[in-house]
DNA sequence: ACTTTCAATTTGTACGTACAAATTATGTAT
DNA sequence: ATACATAATTTGTACGTACAAATTGAAAGT
């Protein structure tokens, strides 16, 4: 190795950056100061120093001093955000991909995308892409949101350097950042009083348990049991993974299950059309005997003639909004207004009406 | 102005690159010669060669000499791959794109997207934004392939700088270059052949006018008219547009226009499906009063049980490979392989068999 | 309490020397 | 003619000095 005596500084000082014994913005030693130290000239030192300033890890003022830069990048913008979501193929990302580009192209922004597949692994490289690529702003869609995530050791970086950082559709419990989302647990809620105003009391639930939407619209489906003095308990629940929901979790044992219910709610659309036709495919008719209600009001229509009725995502404006609040962050990095958007229910022919009694909201 | 000395240097330097009279590659002078010349030590001199070389307009070899550096860009490889499209909304983009992105991620390459919307300012604006973002390539879905482009200023330059650029599902026909795309003339014989081949011959055609695919496949089904002897008439076509699809291009004329047929040629599945839910809407029934084929094969599903038999697009398949073509662009600029995906058609139930007679091929 | 002035500190520019390391050109031996 | 050793050339590293320019902080003045 026997590198030159100005390597070895600048290794130095990189290193005391990265132990955290020099922190971003904080003034480095003088240029005598490190002389003595080293017993190297003022020259080598200053060649040391030279070669940190190329690489954009420090910067000098005549007359004050040498510091550590606050971040790589603040030197030019590169009007590019980086947009890292689980998936394309769905049918509601595309929409939200939609609304964000045509705001970002609007005002003269490239978009930079990566899709994560919904697993971490994939998530920590994309992450890693975008830094090297020098985006201006992440727009990320948790993965696996409700589950410990290995890459927050990424995402504070990101935010130690000053990154404007926002999460569409969820976001990390652990980590707290500006979102734009549905408000989930509101629309958890909202699915739940709308079968029990139609009389339904047996009501089984289907939620996903790795994203943190799941843990939400159950939160809110029981919020809304217990006003109405009821209790979901754990058998009128099945959590599912994606993994599970791609392997396919209707069989004929969740059928018999289902028998003893009158209404279900779904995590989402994906799964509420999915078990629609598993359940025409055996003859069990929807909303006859089993009414469904569910989250995302996508406009695929399934074989049958069952439009289900569902909270409606609010999918482009849920992208444009995300759009405009990223560049105001880019812009004011104090920003920091999150939106939620309420949820909005349309009724479509997948809950029967069996109205018990007027009024009776007590047992 | 006052500049100091080093200044005064690396901006003499510059000149000279400007002006021409240093070249990329070509060696400039020695610092003891440069040292001579401005009557400033070796060390200024030295330090004027620093900058320039950290603004990578220089580089210099030990022992060698100091040298122009062969162009700007190609120096360092952003590792982002520029795509547009015109849309994202539709069902084979997301397909298209989530190809391209599993690839392009598997090299360690972001994805830097925008969408034309199949407006010719908006591509414009997409490609501006791309070359200020520096990415290593292109990969583009013309907009409006088959009118004249006001862009093609762009695209030469984008050529003369020696970007690899790769045309996706068209390309233009004023600019030779590598594609990746469905063999649009052979599709558009195949649905011809098709629906000739179960007796159908009062055959009306719906094709896109402003997309280069419309008219290959249009020339496709003429030729296989031709060879069966049989002879496409200008009444037996609906030229459109994307406009003109947008707006609807449904009503009462077109309805009575189609009574005169048997089968109805698609260019795609967006339309096929429309027009689908047209013809139940008035009581015209598929497959018995009218045949139905067109290409896509898109698995979404109308509201009837008629599965329209169609050409299949390769969608992940052609986002894969226009990726992979890519990335072979990157790394070897000769690389000129373009891709022409074979067209395969899969049976719904769309088309009636009418077989008049055995062999019947003549008249 | 506020401003001004001035000195000390710190980085920036400029020149000089010396030798090391790599490349290139030259000359010599085979 | 080819291979090898050697010299010359050219950039890289390192140290030194000197002064300029900008910033900072303390002292002085109002």
């Amino acid at each position: 190795m026997a590198n030159a005596k100005y390597v070895i500084v600048a290794n130095w000082i990189k290193e005391q950056i990265d132990k955290g014994k020099l922190r971003h913005g904080q003034k480095i030693q003088t240029e005598a100061q490190l002389s003595k130290q080293f017993g190297y000239s003022r020259q080598t030192i200053r060649q040391a120093i030279s070669s940190l300033i190329n690489e954009g890890l420090l910067e000098s003022t005549q007359g004050s001093g040498t510091y550590v830069r606050k971040s790589k990048r603040s030197d030019q913008a590169s009007r590019v955000i980086g947009v890292i979501t689980t998936y394309n193929t769905d049918y509601i990302f595309p929409r939200i991909l939609g609304g964000m580009e045509e705001v970002l192209a609007d005002h003269e922004y490239a978009m930079q995308l990566a899709f994560t597949h919904n697993r971490v692994s994939d998530e920590r490289r994309a992450l890693e892409l975008m830094l090297q690529s020098n985006v201006d702003g992440f727009i990320v869609e948790p993965t696996r949101s409700a589950l410990p995530n290995p890459n927050m050791d990424l995402y504070h970086s990101l935010i130690d350097q000053g990154y404007p950082l926002l999460f569409i559709n969820a976001s990390y419990q652990t980590l707290p950042t500006v979102h734009v989302a549905l408000d989930d647990r509101k629309t958890g809620k909202m699915i739940y009083d709308y079968v029990f105003e139609r009389g339904h009391r047996k009501i089984f639930s289907f939620f996903k348990y790795d994203d943190i939407q799941g843990h939400l619209r159950y939160a809110g489906a029981n919020d809304a049991s217990k006003l109405h003095g009821e209790q979901i308990n754990d058998d009128d629940i099945y959590w599912y993974s994606t993994e599970d929901f791609e392997k396919g979790i209707f069989d004929q044992r969740l059928l018999e299950r289902l028998k003893n219910y009158t209404a279900v709610l779904c995590y989402n659309d994906a799964l509420a059309y999915q078990l629609l036709e598993f359940l025409e495919k055996h003859d069990m008719h929807v909303p006859e005997e089993l009414s469904i209600v569910s989250v995302d009001h996508s406009d695929f229509i399934g074989k049958s003639n069952i439009e289900i009725t569902s909270v409606v995502h609010p999918m482009q404006k849920l992208g444009s909004a995300a759009a405009k609040t990223m560049l105001e962050m880019v812009q004011k990095p104090s920003y920091n207004t999150s939106v939620d958007f309420q949820p909005r229910l349309v009724e479509g022919n997948s809950v029967k009406n069996i109205q018990i009694q007027i009024g009776g909201q007590d047992e």
